[in-house]
DNA sequence: TGTTATTTGTTCGTATGTATT
DNA sequence: CAATACATACGAACAAATAAC
């Protein structure tokens, strides 16, 4: 019994999706979810906020609330997404591969990407995402043995975000990600199936837990013609509750 | 006088943009904000839980608000933001040449990406973008001529967002962006100083309105080594009010 | 054109729960 | 245990935009 607008935003999320409430109709309003959900006008609010946020709704005042249309399409390695989660959604046919797994002291690079002293051992992950046999990414992790003990090989052909999540019951919290577009190295050359090919795409990611501490630095890269990202943008003032 | 909560928001901000508030240090507390600002508490979390969706606090139950560090790096290609307004922060030596600007209706392609019947015209602008003297962005944009009325080369020189919002006084709302990396077009090789790359990133953008409704389409074609993009993604809870 | 009802936006007050110090 | 601090929830009032008549 907890976090009532997280339950009605759900429902909410998935009626949109499934055509309960069709693209461009009007949700009921604010004052008639309260009654149906027996509930406060603002827990509605709440939950309406997050389906606006998330590019399910647009709320216009005076008006009501217009169900959007783009959530179809948008399937994401958008947000914070493991590459199981995304594997289940895009219907299987997704390997994972664990090239290299150790433990050991960071480099300078390492250093500075994860603001750690030198006594600090790190776990270097580095695996090959297949995707209907062909080697498609190559994800290269390293994270702060302190904030994530035990780890195991078997782990990281599984998924390691659920491992912190479910059995060290860590909370994943926010992330930053950077793209660009490179050279392949070597490296890249040699464990994936670049196909002629003569770019990968990139994906720096720091990622953090619940009291803001970054314990991970992750480098993905992508097969530039498997690649896409979608992303939902607002400009600058979002309804926020 | 309106949005307390915006202000609250944007006095915040710039304080933590100028190192008032420097990284990893706690902000006054609620209850405190809350005597500063004479306002009430529900408006204060308004303001920092903008804050912590755009990257700037963390919040942590039962110890306070922590300043965090993502922002200095965080330039933006990440949000909304047009090209001008890039340019800008970025430090200027860019430029923008108008490569063709016409009134025309649309073809078939053009229908399915706007939602539009084909009586219905569309400005076609097509603008490469400078920097430093290099022809690095291929900028193709088309707008519904219904809900943009007064176009002209001038404006697209200048900003098309800047003549919708400032002239129009349109509230531009929110847009779904789509990356991808593709081989250049023939086009892509006319009108860009490609240098030698095999790959173009193509972000393509379609832009609402306030009301939902859909009044640009834009495909954004970068020369891949001058292409970067910041995101800042919370995992799904989002305290939000 | 103007008035009224509806609907969302903002602010304030209060109360309870939970985690940290 | 107590104090502090954030999270959630309910209720109420008024403002602002829209729609309908």
């Amino acid at each position: 019994m907890k976090n009532k607008y997280l339950l009605i935003y759900e429902e909410l999320a998935s009626k949109i999706q499934d055509g309960y409430y069709p693209a461009r109709s009007i949700l009921p309003s604010e004052n008639e979810l309260t009654e149906m959900f027996e509930t406060s006008r603002e827990t509605i609010r709440k939950a309406l906020n997050l389906l606006a946020q998330n590019g399910f709704i647009q709320k216009i005042r005076g008006k009501g609330s217009i169900v959007l249309d783009l959530k179809k399409l948008q399937f994401p390695i958008s947000g914070l997404v493991s590459f199981k989660e995304l594997a289940g959604k895009m219907g299987q046919k997704a390997e994972t591969d664990v090239a290299e797994f150790a433990l050991a002291f960071p480099d300078d690079d390492l250093m500075r990407q994860l603001h750690i002293k030198g006594e600090e051992k790190i776990w270097k992950v580095c695996r090959v995402r297949k995707i209907e046999g062909e080697r498609i990414i190559l994800d290269k992790d390293f994270l702060v043995e302190k904030l994530v003990p035990g780890l195991t090989e078997e782990i990281c052909r599984n998924s390691i975000f659920e491992y912190i999540e479910n059995t060290l019951n860590q909370k994943i919290s926010f992330a930053k990600k950077e793209f660009t577009v490179e050279e392949p190295t070597e490296e890249d050359r040699r464990m994936l199936d670049l196909e002629g090919y003569h770019s990968v795409v990139v994906v720096k990611n720091y990622i953090y837990f619940d009291d803001a501490s970054l314990f991970q630095y992750t480098e993905s890269r992508h097969r530039p013609d498997k690649f896409r990202f979608v992303d939902f943008a607002r400009r600058m003032d979002m309804p926020s509750g």
